[in-house]
DNA sequence: AACAATCAGGACCGCATGGGTCCTGTTAAG
DNA sequence: CTTAACAGGACCCATGCGGTCCTGATTGTT
């Protein structure tokens, strides 16, 4: 599968439209923040999951926090300045392909005879490097091809409209 | 983690073991096969795993199989045609990172506003390119810095002094 | 012709991991 | 002082993977 975690999916989301200027909350300094309630309900993503990506966001500093009341989430870093690896990295934790190279306790259990020991850094280094090259700006800029771009982030979008008749995309061919 | 199955591991020992010819069963019109209890014996990989990775290996036709008494397994090419892509492929299916690439039936729940929809493309085309670009020979020649190299692959190599000193790697600085 | 060796293709089970929720404490603004 | 929001856990459940086994089909050997 080589499948990344789903909550690194949402970290994405979460971190673009953390990018989106909150324009509910612009206190603090002129630092506009917002907060994870506020960011559920803007991408549909369940209250509990978003304050957990949060969390790990800003562990790994991509996020800066403030507390209390009026509190809330900004971004530390321009969306150009902040990788896909960084954001799995975040949640998922270092990029390691197999239990080989990423400090396994026990290491392989054949690591008797094997044979192709470390030669997976080789591929490691390949998409590490590959995520290190693309950046979220990125990733914005070649989504939502259709017209259904939100000009302003901060009404909050209605769902109703969009759900319905809102991007058709691979849903349809499920079995 | 993005990490990736163990299975896929074995399938690259088991495919390299492949390539350094089977001196045992040298029949089938010059072509060697060798039984997947002999590749279990050679590389430490316990028997039903090694059939089942041979199994997928087929279905991808990345080796062909001889059935019946005498069969067994051999490369349809060489290890410098066979990229990591193409293990991947066959053992865990096929590469996508997220289910919303993959055509997942009820794609994600959150698809309404999902303001990044089909920008992993981008990543997964980036990640597929890089696992594209790197053949098992590559590798192989990569792997085994040190003097384990076992010349003769008909003797399996006594796995006691081997798991002793052997290839410390970063085990040690697990957790 | 009978036998044995080997692959084919499933079904099956147990465990680990991730996804998701919740609870309690801490901080800071009003 | 109260309230709103983050911090950081603990916790449970489902999914999927790793691994094993069984039965049948095929083919060389005796």
């Amino acid at each position: 599968m080589l499948r990344l975690s789903k909550l690194t999916d949402y970290a994405v989301v979460v971190l673009i439209r953390l990018s989106e200027g909150g324009g509910e909350c612009a206190r603090l300094g002129g630092e506009p923040v917002q907060t994870s309630p506020g960011i559920a309900l803007a991408t549909g993503v369940p209250e509990p999951t978003v304050a957990k990506v949060l969390k790990a966001l800003t562990s790994a500093n991509l996020v800066a926090s403030q507390r209390g009341a009026r509190g809330g989430y900004r971004l530390v870093q321009a969306l150009e300045q902040i990788t896909i690896a960084d954001v799995i990295t975040a949640i998922d934790g270092p990029i390691a392909l197999t239990a080989c190279v990423d400090g396994a306790p026990g290491a392989c259990d054949v690591q008797n005879m094997c044979a192709v020991k470390g030669r997976w850094d080789l591929v490691n280094d390949a998409i590490r490097q590959a995520l290190t090259s693309i950046t979220l700006a990125e990733m914005r800029v070649a989504s939502v091809p259709m017209a259904f771009r939100l000009p302003a982030p901060d009404h909050l979008a209605p769902p109703d409209r969009l759900a319905q008749g809102g991007v058709p995309l691979a849903a349809s061919a499920a079995e």
